[in-house]
DNA sequence: AAAAAGACGACATAGTCATGCAGTGTGAAA
DNA sequence: TTTCACACTGCATGACTATGTCGTCTTTTT
């Protein structure tokens, strides 16, 4: 509840912004901060992450990165909630870091309400989010449609593209499918053009990102 | 913008439910509602389902469900946002839903504030959420056993496998990350090894399903 | 019936890859 | 200090891939 006290350590590697984050958040009664750090490595060695509730992480840290701090964090205190808070809206380093077990992802340029709000919504429960990356998450979760997402391939080419992802040969193909060396290179053609790719991995990595395969 | 109108249609069989949400979002200037229906399958007949920038729609309807529903919505007309908003809050509905294409997912006991912000939030680029929705689908992307599920590459093979999945050569990919071409050979050597693989379209099929990379 | 499209087979070749072997420098473990 | 693992650099080579071009034989379209 909100009116517990939400005790909040601080990993981030620029001062200014944290003490920002602290002088914003001590002026909270429901919040205590009780440590920040500007890097990983001396915030594992201390007492203070294992009594947080919370703690409010930079992905773009020296020595241990926000993505591999936050996974250290998950296996070792797995109650201890973890909310980005980064300059990075690539969707490499979002879906990294949530993978990695962070339960909240904000943007740097939060207000200082939105940031305790925030944090208030990750212990009630809640995944603090700004709305875009909200999008992109959902969005990931999409199944992409075979009509406007991506090509129709042929039964043969389905077929064949299946086998490339196993890194058969051309040969190892013809004899797999009963089709001479050249036919399979054919549908290979036709394969990539329509992925509009150049290489068996990219083809493979298309295929699979867009569930036209496996 | 919140100041352009913002056309909705209603989905949901529920009559109170139904004159209820439609009440509420009248009294909003910057929404119109267009139509509501007791069905899909009378919905998608209607001219007025094509002109509706955001649908609200119920999961569980008599006849095509709003499962069936939303991905009708998204084949034909990829650019509505659909907006689910029922009384189940199990995972089984809320991933299919969204899996399905729906942009957001809310409790049929949202306030009626709550309810026109989170179309607002739709519109603008947002995905409406409940916290606990949020958190639930944050902690589907969360990986399991970063331990034993999968192998354990380094920073730069991560990097360089990322790039084999782009279909990029050695030289490319040297460039890219300053590095010696034989450099690179020599990692994915290892790469290889660690995936058991012995071909660049191996390795990024197993790098994707696996979720190494991506 | 003629044209167009699709599914091969054949051949050629520059370019890329997979892999083996042999070093070098660095930092941590023994 | 020695040893060992790790992260490279260098080199070599057979194997495989990507792509172009030409020709044949159906099937579909017009």
């Amino acid at each position: 509840m909100d009116t517990e006290l939400t005790k909040i350590c601080i990993i981030e590697d620029n001062e200014y912004m944290r003490e920002g984050w602290e002088a914003i958040l001590d002026t909270q009664p429901d919040f205590c901060v009780l440590s920040t750090f500007e890097m990983c490595e001396t915030a594992f060695e201390s007492d203070d992450i294992e009594r947080a509730d919370v703690i409010l992480m930079d992905i773009d840290l020296p020595g241990i990165s926000g993505i591999e701090g936050v996974k250290y964090v998950r296996e070792n205190y797995p109650d201890i909630l973890v909310i980005m808070a980064t300059i990075f809206d690539e969707d490499k380093y979002i879906f990294k870091a949530l993978q990695g077990g962070a339960i909240g992802y904000l943007m740097k340029k939060v207000s200082p309400d939105d940031l305790c709000n925030s944090i208030r919504d990750a212990r009630n429960g809640g995944s603090p989010m700004t709305p875009e990356i909200a999008r992109k998450v959902i969005q990931s979760l999409h199944i992409k449609k075979p009509k406007e997402s991506s090509v129709q391939l042929s039964e043969r080419e389905l077929e064949i593209l299946q086998e490339l992802a196993t890194g058969k040969s051309y040969m190892a193909i013809s004899k797999q499918i009963h089709l001479s060396e050249d036919g399979v290179r054919y549908h290979i053609r036709n394969i990539y053009k329509k992925l509009e790719v150049n290489s068996r991995s990219e083809a493979v990595a298309k295929g699979i990102k867009n569930r036209i395969i496996l």
